[in-house]
Formats: C-alpha cells, sequence, structure tokens
RNA sequence: GCACCGUUCGUCUAGGGGUUAGGACACCGCUCUUUCACAGCGGUAACACGGGUUCAAUUCCCGUACGGUGUACCA
C-alpha cells in the first residue's frame, strides 16, 4: 500500500514554525517513501476563521520548500480538501453512528453543560460529560428525543464511548498507549451549528482520503483514544499514528510569542535562507544518527524516518539558527548572493552597488555575520561615503596625538596606485609611516581602520582599502588628516 | 485534580548492560594575523532521584520527583 500522508491546518493565523515542522515530517516521509503529501483545511470552526490564513500558510510552506500533491490549491482525486466543502458529508457519517448505536443526540445547553462542569469540580470529580444526569436521548427517552427533533430543537450528536473498555494503539513515535475507557468524554461530533468537530471531521476524511499515516504533533496524543474509538464505530482501520514532540520555548512550555518569532514569515522576513531554517528544524526533534548537521531537502528525504523522530520535546535555540543561517551565507554562491543584496543596497540609497563589485565585498565580508541584510550595515563604509560616527573611545584614540597624526598623514601621502595592488607593498607603507613618526605599525593599524572605516571590526584591512580604492582612501585619510 | 507523554552537558543531540559517555551551538582559553575580528587548536560542562534484575546499569523493570500536553459545541 502506497504511503499517503496529509497535514491539516486550521486557517485561524498565520503558520508557526512549529506547524511548519509538521508539515515538514509529513513531507519527507511521504518522499521518502515514495508516497502522497496532502494539504486539507481544517475549517470547521466558524467562530475563529481568518481571511487570507489559507494563502498565508500555502505561501510560506511553499517559501520553505514543503510542497503538496493533493489539496485545495492543487486538486487531486479525493477532494474537495477543504472541510466546510465537504459539509453535508459529517451529518451523514455523524447519523450512520447515530443509526448503530455508537453515538447519540443530546440537546444540552452550553449554559447547562457550563453548571455540570462546576458542580464536577466542586465535587472533585474529573469535567466529563454526564451521560445519565444530562439532556439526552437516553435520559430523554425515544419519543420526547424525536419530538425535540422535529421541532428542530439545537443539539449535537456525541460519541458513546465503550465505558468498560481499555483503548489501545501503537504510536511509531511512543510505542504502546492503553487508556481505560473510562477516562474519555464522549466528545462532542457534530456541533449544534451542524459543522463537525475536530474529531469527526479528522477520522472521516483520514479514511475517505486513505490516508495510511497521521504524522502530527504531541499535543494530540490525548484525543488519540477517541479517534481509534470512531474507527471502531464505523469499522474502519485506524491509520498508523505518530505523535511527534513539541517545539519549546526556554521555559520548556509549549512554543508562543512572548520569546521571539514563532511565524514561519516572521523568520523569512529576517533574512533566513528558507534551506537554513528548514534544515535547523528538521533537526529539532530528528536527527539521521550521524554528525552530519547540514542536510539539503533532498538529503533530508533520502535519510528521514520517524524512528529517528525523538520522543521529549526541544527548545527552539534561535542562537544556533543564527549561526546555521550564518553558515547557509558561507556556502551560497557570492553572485547569486550580491543579485539579492543589490537591490536593498539601492534601496537604502548607497553609492557603490556594481553587481560584481557588491560580490566582492560579499565575499570579503561574510563570514563574519549570520545574514545577509547585515552585510549591508556591517560594510556601510564600502557602499558609501556616509560614515557612521565614531564611538567615543575611537573617537579618542584619534584625537590629540600628534605621533598618530604624522604617521597617519605620511600613509596619506605615500598610497598610491601601486601601493594598493599589493600586500607586502601595502604592509610596507604601514610600517615606514609608523616607524617615521616613532611609533610601531601595530598601534597604527587601528587608527587606520578607524580612518577608512570608522569600525573597530572589520575585514582585513589591506582587501578593504583596495575595495575601497584609491580615491576614496584618499579622500578618507585627507578629510581626517587636513583639519 | 485526573489522564497521557517525557527526562544524557546551559541548549540541540549521539550512544547504549562493561565507553576516558561522542558531536554541534553557546561560553572560556591558546595560537595565528605587527590591529579588532575570522580561522585553527584546546578547555569547562550531562546520564533527575530511589529501589530492583544482573558478575556488571546511564542503558532493562518498578516507583518517586520534576516538567510538558490534554481535559471546549477550538483545532
Amino acid at each position: 500500500m502506497s504511503v499517503r500522508v496529509r497535514f491539516a491546518p486550521s486557517p485561524t493565523g498565520f503558520l508557526h514554525i512549529g506547524s511548519l515542522r509538521t508539515a515538514l515530517y509529513n513531507y519527507l516521509f511521504a518522499k521518502h517513501h515514495g508516497g502522497v503529501c496532502i494539504l486539507r483545511i481544517e475549517d470547521t470552526d466558524r467562530t475563529r476563521l481568518v481571511e487570507g490564513a489559507i494563502e498565508e500558510q500555502i505561501s510560506s510552506l511553499a517559501w520553505a520548500g514543503v510542497t503538496f500533491d493533493e489539496g485545495p490549491h492543487v486538486g487531486g482525486n479525493h477532494g474537495p480538501y477543504t472541510q466546510s466543502e465537504r459539509f453535508d458529508l459529517y451529518r451523514e457519517y455523524g447519523m450512520k453512528l447515530v443509526a448503530n448505536g455508537t453515538a447519540y443526540y443530546a440537546f444540552d445547553t452550553a449554559e447547562e453543560l457550563d453548571a455540570m462542569r462546576v458542580r464536577q469540580q466542586a465535587a472533585g470529580i474529573a469535567p466529563k460529560y454526564d451521560r445519565s444526569a444530562m439532556r439526552n436521548q437516553y435520559t430523554l427517552g425515544e419519543h420526547e428525543t424525536q419530538r425535540l427533533l422535529e421541532e428542530g430543537a439545537l443539539h449535537v450528536i456525541r460519541l458513546k464511548v465503550p465505558l468498560h473498555q481499555d483503548v489501545r494503539f501503537s504510536d511509531v513515535i511512543r510505542g504502546e498507549v492503553i487508556v481505560n475507557g473510562r477516562e474519555i468524554d464522549d466528545q462532542i461530533l457534530l456541533k449544534s451549528d451542524g459543522f463537525p468537530t475536530y474529531h469527526l471531521a479528522n477520522v472521516v476524511d483520514d479514511h475517505l482520503m486513505e490516508i495510511t499515516h497521521v504524522i502530527r504533533a504531541e499535543e494530540w496524543l490525548p484525543s488519540t483514544p477517541k479517534h481509534i474509538i470512531l474507527y471502531q464505530a464505523f469499522g474502519w482501520e485506524p491509520p498508523t499514528f505518530a505523535h511527534v514532540p513539541l517545539l519549546l520555548n526556554p521555559d520548556r512550555s509549549k512554543m508562543s510569542k512572548r520569546h521571539g518569532d514563532v511565524m514561519v514569515r516572521d523568520f523569512a522576513a529576517k533574512g533566513f535562507f528558507p534551506d537554513a531554517l528548514v534544515n535547523f528544524v528538521a533537526l529539532c526533534g530528528w536527527n539521521p544518527g550521524s554528525d552530519n548537521e547540514f542536510f539539503s531537502m533532498q538529503e533530508l528525504i533520502e535519510s528521514f524516518s520517524l524512528e529517528r523522530v525523538n520522543k521529549a520535546g526541544a527548545v527552539f535555540d534561535y542562537q544556533k539558527l543564527n549561526w546555521m543561517n550564518g553558515e547557509y551565507l558561507k556556502r551560497r554562491d557570492v553572485h547569486d548572493l550580491a543579485r539579492e543584496l543589490h537591490p536593498r543596497l539601492v534601496e537604502r540609497g548607497f553609492t557603490y552597488c556594481d553587481p560584481s563589485y557588491v560580490a566582492d565585498v560579499i565575499a570579503l565580508v561574510r563570514e563574519r555575520v549570520a545574514f545577509l541584510d547585515d552585510i549591508a550595515e556591517f560594510a556601510d563604509y564600502l557602499f558609501g561615503d556616509t560614515l557612521s560616527p565614531l564611538s567615543e573611545a575611537s573617537a579618542a584614540l584619534l584625537s590629540g596625538n600628534d605621533t598618530l597624526m604624522q604617521a597617519l598623514d605620511s600613509f596619506r601621502q605615500g598610497l598610491d596606485a601601486e601601493t594598493l595592488a599589493d600586500e607586502s607593498a601595502f604592509k610596507g607603507l604601514a610600517q615606514r609611516s609608523a616607524e617615521a613618526a616613532g611609533m610601531k605599525m601595530g598601534a597604527l593599524m587601528k587608527p587606520l581602520r578607524l580612518v577608512l572605516s570608522h569600525r573597530e571590526v572589520g575585514a582585513d584591512l589591506f582587501r578593504t582599502a583596495q575595495l575601497l580604492g584609491l580615491e576614496r582612501c584618499r579622500a578618507r585619510l585627507e578629510a581626517f588628516c587636513i583639519r
């Protein structure tokens, strides 16, 4: 049987980084097995819909390189892939369960249910639908139930959980899980607005769409027994389940904003490379068992397996993500990077943006930064003539020192095209200038860097001066020396 | 509260009955560069606890602690 998996988000907001990882694992698993990865939209909660969310999630996924073989945007022969378009199906299947005695009608109001919960909590009992004390088919009787239905009374359909039976299933990642039927609530399957709850829609669709493996986040683990009971009620074979560990905040709670960005689009906006993000996120909770940490999508597909997914949640380490992005920055083709950076430099009004020059600058400084955009900041003195203000300490170092002044001035006078073309000539000039003024060459290097770039740190000074070119080097030295 | 899941350096993790418990990020140090960095090299740092089983347990079993998730007419 060929593998069919699905990623089933709700259109309630932007794509979360944790969702990206779940989608990615589904995608990798499907591709690894030559199977099919499906996108299904679970929009059964009409109150939480967010305009444009589906499109945003699909485009975030596409940005990251996760694509689908079937889905609302690409079609397929198991559609429709949006649950609100399958509305009639769920009622039909809900009725089947009522008919075969595994589900029942209930007429309780939200207030009655709230009151029930309050009573139970006060009594120290686990909150759970009280089949015998509430207004449902069993307490009301056949006639009253029929009468209410004919009157069009608001009602739901609830799952009739077999109380005296252990529910068990085998999770690929967690092994055997056993839950006592007594612990499971009579879950609402069909809401009073006619829409199904997640549980019903999910099970019906997974079955109808012939899903073989349900790979989802660990937060679903506690409701899986309900799903197993549903499969049994329908007489269907359940799929294989794999519950992947959560992505965590530094305090080990479920990853959320407050501690940093969590939406995929935020990471994109920040300048992360999609393949770096995917690489990093794939490694949060999964590893191939080797020391290698760098994987292209293709390599991930080849080496991915559910058996190597961890059980414990993973704290999302932004610092290591930054590092990884930097590694991708170093490996990428400089000309591609230059093409990417060019428009942003122009946008910022820099004057020296010739593509091949930009590529040279990137090649020189990229090992010192983690993001492409950082380069514009880091090397602003190479792209433009407006230098950033000197720090107080730097200004102090350069001010009121005749010896230094003298050394810099003689360096200025000696600098010519030949010197700039040859590293040893450049250093020779620095050395002669320093010694003539009575100082060491080492002591001249830092001030020289400050004059040329207004920065205390930077790439190799000779290469920097070379990229600056004679005119700009002179101009900057003159601006400092002649005043 | 109850149910379920989890627990190897600060973080991501490898490993697995007998190992100097390995790697990566971060941190610290050294070297190099006649500057700052970069790089290279090195270092600090972990099997939650208690009982079993066993010649031997970090590894298997049972408890405890701690943490997380769930407990909706949300997904």
